[in-house]
RNA sequence: GGUCGCGUAGCUCAGCUGGAUAGAGCAUCUGCCUUCUAAGCAGACGGUCAUAGGUUCGAAUCCUAUCGCGAUCACCA
């Protein structure tokens, strides 16, 4: 970054001193790889400005840039782009101030705080694919801001009431016989699942009787003996009935006792959990204030409404005619209620699928023009659908993947990989599970953070999750390896600053210098994406160094300590980088 | 129909606020384990960046239109 804003400003000194050009931004990138140099000035912008032929114009810069900074040390011309060498001097400089330096990369801590929602199960049903990628993008970007120098609050809001919970609470009574997870040794987030689909299937012969006895197949829908009950169970719910309450908080507490081993198998945590029971009623106090202030207004029917036409969009309802909130009202209630719930909150960033950008749009326009001064920054980190070559996962066509089938799956396929692997093969040794379950999970992480968030994932269940190239494994292996060397060597060298760098080792460092900007635009994009593809590229550019010159028998020592800190540092950002994508290495590969 | 998003190699994806000859991985093929772990390295093959216009010194990137895919537009959540 320094160097950078070195040249950019020894340019536009050039500039100014000998044609009197002023110019606010000059274009100053990383030299592309088949070039020689380090750093671009992009000439096209002035040419106009300046009646001189462009390698005429280079060259002068060139120069000038040469001769009055210690840090560049060569230039060349090609077509309209000068090409500057930042000297080794320079490289070997950074690369020593940052060897101890954990924390590179990091802004200082602040106490300005982000409240980040994500996961936000319901729960009637375990936790599929798509959870995962919402928690792993939701728990990155918590980390992701913390890195930044942010105060997080990770939440979720559980949306543990509704007609969906009552649906599992009939089918239990009617079937049950009183069973529970531990009497059938089922995980409890899927046994009250199997009462959902069993709930669904009953409703479904009892549609197809009314039907046939030629009833119209929405009137059918609802009007079956399954269905009617569970509106009263919802009913009963809403009243307090006791006997309701108590099963509808024993089945919860099942599910919650699921959710939570999912949860540790993801490595995702959270600081404090909403529950829609509790938050449902939110929101209609808030609705008084708008109708003060005439934000809202009131129909004939006396339901409230806000019109956002001024914004491009529709009229909302907030609450019914009957008083009753919907959707939308309960969301503004709670974002408010958090905002009192800490201090020091900037502002909101609520991880929910693509489905959804139009409610968020909305919900934060209403809180703007409800006044609240941190509406400005609440962001919906929006992301895309993970399907199946076959199209949406749908849990009534029994097409979701299951996030727990799927990790333990997972964690068989690294097993037997990792067993059909040579060097395991001709030994007697094995990982342990906790080194495997690392690897599956490292695999599939990094196979979902890789993409970027707004586009969606095709995952494809036939085919397992690739343990080579461009994955987990690959960066976690380079990581392992280092560690290995490290435990041979004493890491206190020094660095010789006349030290000449090859092609392997600039490039590493080069990719290192790069790596701060990195953390600051995976924030500024909300995407754990780019540190994941930054992440990728510096193992590409070590191992190219670790595969094509030895580390630690190399031509002379001080080759061995300047690649020994190049591993060092390596490692560093590879623990960091991974600890943002919440990807644990292993100790041994 | 209105709005929003996406469309890059056979497949899965990168490509930073416009910059040089569009990059990886998988798959296919060729080399490299008697010095640090071959889950690796070195290389080959593979492209009309959906299509057509426009903006400019320069467009995968910005604008417009068209096509394709997806989402969304409830007194549902």
């Amino acid at each position: 970054m320094e160097i950078k804003s070195e040249i950019s400003s020894l340019a536009s000194n050039f500039l100014s001193k000998n044609f009197s050009i002023k110019v606010d931004y000059i274009e100053i990138q990383n030299t592309r790889k088949d070039f020689e140099g380090d750093i671009t000035i992009v000439l096209f912008p002035f040419l106009k400005d300046i009646n001189k032929d462009k390698s005429e114009f280079g060259k002068e810069l060139g120069d000038f840039i040469t001769k009055n900074s210690l840090n560049i040390s060569n230039f060349n011309i090609a077509g309209g782009f000068l090409n500057l060498t930042i000297s080794d001097k320079y490289y070997l400089n950074f690369i020593n101030s940052i060897r101890d330096n954990l924390s590179f990369g990091k802004a200082e801590p602040s106490d300005e705080t982000y409240i980040v929602e994500f996961s936000s199960p319901n729960t009637n049903k375990p936790l599929h694919l798509g959870h995962i990628r919402n928690n792993l993008l939701g728990y990155s970007i918590s980390k992701i801001l913390e890195a930044n120098g942010k105060k997080v609050q990770k939440v979720q809001i559980i949306n543990d009431r509704g007609i969906h919970i009552c649906k599992s609470m009939v089918a239990w009574k009617q079937f049950a016989n009183g069973s529970t997870p531990d009497s059938e040794n089922i995980k409890g987030d899927k046994f009250v699942g199997d009462y959902y689909i069993m709930f669904d299937k009953v409703h479904k012969e009892q549609m197809k009787e009314l039907i046939d006895s030629g009833i119209d197949k929405d009137l059918a829908s609802e009007n079956t003996d399954i269905m009617k009950s569970a509106k009263e169970e919802l009913t009963k719910w809403e009243n307090d009935d006791l006997e309701t309450r108590k099963i509808w908080k024993m089945m919860n507490d099942w599910v919650y006792k699921g959710f939570d081993i999912t949860y540790k198998l993801l490595g995702v945590s959270f600081d404090k959990n909403y529950y829609e029971s509790e938050t449902y009623l939110l929101g209609k106090n808030i609705m008084l204030d708008g109708l003060n202030k005439n934000v809202l207004y009131k129909r004939e029917d006396s339901s409230v409404w806000i019109n956002l036409d001024d914004e491009g969009l529709d009229e909302k309802l907030l609450l019914r005619s009957d008083g009753t909130s919907v959707y939308m009202t309960q969301d503004l209630g709670t974002a408010v209620q958090r905002i009192a719930d800490n201090s020091n909150v900037k502002g909101m960033i609520y991880t929910v699928g693509n489905e959804q950008d139009y409610h968020f749009k909305v919900l934060f326009k209403i809180l703007k023009k409800l006044g609240y001064d941190w509406a400005d920054n609440l962001y919906h980190l929006s992301y895309g659908m993970v399907d199946l070559p076959s199209g949406k996962m749908k849990s009534r066509e029994g097409t979701v993947v299951d996030a727990d089938d799927l990790i333990y799956d997972l964690i068989n396929t690294v097993k037997q990989t990792t067993e059909s692997l040579e060097k395991y093969q001709s030994s007697n040794e094995v990982l342990n599970h906790d080194e495997y379950r690392k690897i599956a999970l490292g695999a599939l992480k990094y196979y979902i953070l890789k993409v970027d968030p707004k586009k969606n994932i095709l995952f494809n269940p036939e085919e397992s999750i690739d343990l080579t190239g461009n994955t987990g494994p690959f960066i976690q292996y380079a990581y392992v390896r280092i560690q290995s060397i490290l435990k041979k060597v004493n890491k206190d060298v020094d660095v010789n600053m006349d030290y000449t760098l090859n092609e392997k080792e600039k490039e590493v460092i080069k990719t290192i210098y790069e790596y701060p900007s990195i953390i600051e635009n995976s924030y500024k994009e909300l995407s754990p994406a780019l540190l994941a593809n930054y992440l990728y590229d510096l193992v590409k550019s070590y191992n190219s160094l670790y595969q094509n010159h030895h580390i630690l028998n190399s031509e002379s020592s001080d080759s061995t300590s300047i690649r020994l800190i190049i591993s060092i540092k390596t490692s560093h950002i590879i623990e960091s980088c991974c600890d943002l994508l919440g990807i644990e290495l292993p100790n041994k590969m």
